[in-house]
DNA sequence: CCGGGTCGCTATTAAGAAGA
DNA sequence: TCTTCTTAATAGCGACCCGG
């Protein structure tokens, strides 16, 4: 048995690593291979498609708003494909569209992902309005406000602000009422898998949980399986479905 | 402190495009 | 056409935040 020598440095930047919990972290903020990952997850959150480690590289991005100023010659000269380019720089234009609930969640904040901004998203409309006490009536702890914060104004508002394409402001969560929330237990039947099956229910103005919480109101099983969330859908007098069509009316 | 839930990371599989 | 490169989509899982 050899012993392994943990690395001491970053092996992209070099600067000194740091451990937290059993993982080692490059805290460096000027880090090249750092800044290239929160590109790559910015742009599969805005599902800006045939922009992954590779594309980032060829164009040479270091940051995220030079994705907003290239020419998709820029692009075609960069990937060495007229083909790519057209459907990359037509991805990038139709980013720009997405509303600021979609872009907040893009910037790789602590803690701040798809749901924290939906919160934000129904007490206030742009991100003017961010602040501690809008936080805290939108639900978010401290610890996400704190990351928050300090994003808006070191990221942000010194940074960031004037060089992207985006309006900022949120999309007001949709008035449809709920029909109720849906968790789905087993393998279904009625569709091929439960992303799909999620996705044609939250169309149709129903919530979906994956797992059997107290505010779930329907449960589905298709696949008859007495299963554990069956069993306590029972319990808790929770109606139970067979049929997933049933709610989809299709 | 505990249970529920979200986030972020990873592995896996599939699919589209380029290059030989 | 076959192979290789790159990205897409998704599920599983651990960490830990949030609220009671």
């Amino acid at each position: 048995m050899q012993t392994i020598q943990a690395p001491t440095n970053c092996p992209s930047c070099g600067s000194l690593l740091e451990w937290s919990n059993d993982l080692l972290y490059c805290r460096s903020n000027s880090c090249v291979s750092q800044k290239q990952k929160k590109i790559e997850h910015f742009a599969k959150t805005l599902k800006i498609k045939g922009l992954g480690p590779s594309a980032i590289n060829k164009l040479g991005l270091t940051d995220i708003d030079e994705i907003y100023s290239l020419t998709e010659e820029d692009i075609s000269e960069g990937l060495s494909s007229e083909k790519l380019a057209k459907k990359l720089y037509a991805e990038i234009k139709n980013s720009e569209a997405a509303p600021f609930n979609t872009v907040l969640a893009a910037f790789s904040i602590p803690l701040i992902g798809k749901t924290a901004s939906d919160k934000l998203s129904k007490i206030i409309t742009d991100i003017t309005e961010i602040n501690e006490s809008n936080c805290k009536a939108a639900g978010l702890g401290p610890k996400a406000t704190e990351n928050l914060l300090k994003w808006l104004h070191k990221d942000f508002y010194s940074f960031y602000d004037g060089c992207l394409p985006f309006d900022f402001k949120f999309e007001k969560a949709s008035l449809v009422e709920t029909l109720g929330t849906v968790c789905i237990s087993g393998k279904l039947k009625s569709y091929k898998t439960k992303a799909l099956a999620t996705a044609a229910l939250l169309d149709k103005g129903y919530i979906v949980k994956s797992s059997l919480t107290k505010d779930v109101t329907i449960l589905v099983n298709e696949s008859g399986v007495e299963s554990a969330k069956t069993n306590q859908a029972r319990k808790s007098g929770i109606t139970i479905i067979e049929n997933l069509l049933d709610l989809i009316g299709e």
